[in-house]
DNA sequence: TGGACTATGTATAAGCA
DNA sequence: TTGCTTATACATAGTCC
C-alpha cells in the first residue's frame, strides 16, 4: 500500500501475504480501538485464518461477548430494524466503480482506438445481482438472522 | 488524524464525533475489506453505535453467521473450508472489477502525468497504545483469544 | 446532511539489520 | 524470523459547498 500501490487482490506470494496480513491485522485492530475510543462505539471483530486454521476476537472476548449480550437485548422490532450489512455499502461502492471504469472504459476506447477486447464489459455486471437477492443462491434467507437465533444462549 | 494530531480520547463534540465516526467507520471496513481481500482471511466485525442504538454486522449477516457456524464446527472445520457463501461469490465479482478498474487507472495515469507528494517526521501517537497492549482498557488479554476459548463448546 | 477538497498524519511494502 | 527504517500510498480533520 506503500512504495508499490494496492493490487486489490489476493497476495500470492505465501511469505508476502502472511507479511502483509500481520502488519494490516495490526493495523485494523488500531483502527478499531480508534474508534472505539474517539467515537464511543463498540466494535467487535473476529478474524478467522484460514491458513492458521485460527480464530481470534478482538479486542477480546469479554468485549466481544459484551457486544453480543447487547444485541441480544435490543428489542427485537428495533434490532431487526436497524440491523444493516455493507450490502448497500457495497452496492454504492460498485455502482460507483462501475460508473467509473465505464467512464475511464470510455476515455480509453477513444483514445486508443480498435483493440480487441477479451470479455471485458464495462457495464453493470454485478449489480443486478445484488439488486434482486433471490437470485442469490437459491434458499436465501427472506430477512436478515436475528442475533438471538444466530446466538443461542451461550451456556457458559 | 490530520491535519491535527489525534487525540486518543473520546471526541466530546456530538457533530465532531459522529463526522469522524462516519468517516473511521468507512475506513475501517476498507481496510477490512482488504485484510479479507489480500490475505484470503474472514473477517467479521460488529459495530454497536449506542448514540444511534445502531448495530451494524460486516461485511454482512451471513459472513458474520458463517463465521459463527465455523466456531461451532471447528474440530470439523476442514469440511465447511471452501464453502462459497454468496458474499465471497459478490466479492469475487467485485474484485475482478476493482483490479479492471486498477489496470485502467494505471494506464490513465501513466499516459496522464504524475502528482506531487510531502512527508515528513514520523512520530508516535497512538502507537505507544498498541505497542504495549497491556495500556488497553485496563485487564486486557495477553494474547488474542482463541475463539475456541471463548465460546466452548456452544452445544449442551 | 453528504459529497468534494487539501494539508497533514498514518499505514505499510520493501529494504535492511 | 522479527524487528527497524524509509519512501510512498492512504486515511482523514478541517473546511467549504
Amino acid at each position: 500500500m506503500t512504495r508499490n500501490k494496492v493490487n486489490y487482490a489476493l497476495i500470492e506470494d505465501d511469505t508476502k501475504r502472511k507479511f502483509s496480513y500481520t502488519k494490516r491485522l495490526k493495523g485494523l485492530l488500531k483502527k478499531s480501538d480508534e474508534l472505539k475510543t474517539l467515537c464511543d462505539v463498540e466494535v467487535s471483530t473476529v478474524i478467522y485464518d484460514p491458513y492458521r486454521n485460527e480464530l481470534y476476537a478482538f479486542p477480546n472476548n469479554n468485549v466481544v461477548r459484551n457486544t453480543f449480550i447487547k444485541i441480544k437485548e435490543l428489542p427485537t422490532l428495533d434490532r431487526s430494524k436497524k440491523m444493516m450489512t455493507r450490502e448497500e455499502f457495497t452496492m454504492r461502492r460498485i455502482k460507483k466503480l462501475e460508473e467509473k471504469l465505464q467512464k475511464v472504459h470510455e476515455l480509453m476506447i477513444k483514445a486508443d482506438d480498435g483493440e480487441g477486447s477479451t470479455s471485458n464489459a464495462p457495464q453493470p455486471i454485478v449489480e443486478s445481482m445484488l439488486s434482486s437477492r433471490d437470485n442469490f443462491e437459491g434458499p436465501m434467507d427472506p430477512s436478515p438472522l436475528l442475533f438471538s437465533e444466530m446466538f443461542p444462549p451461550m451456556v457458559p
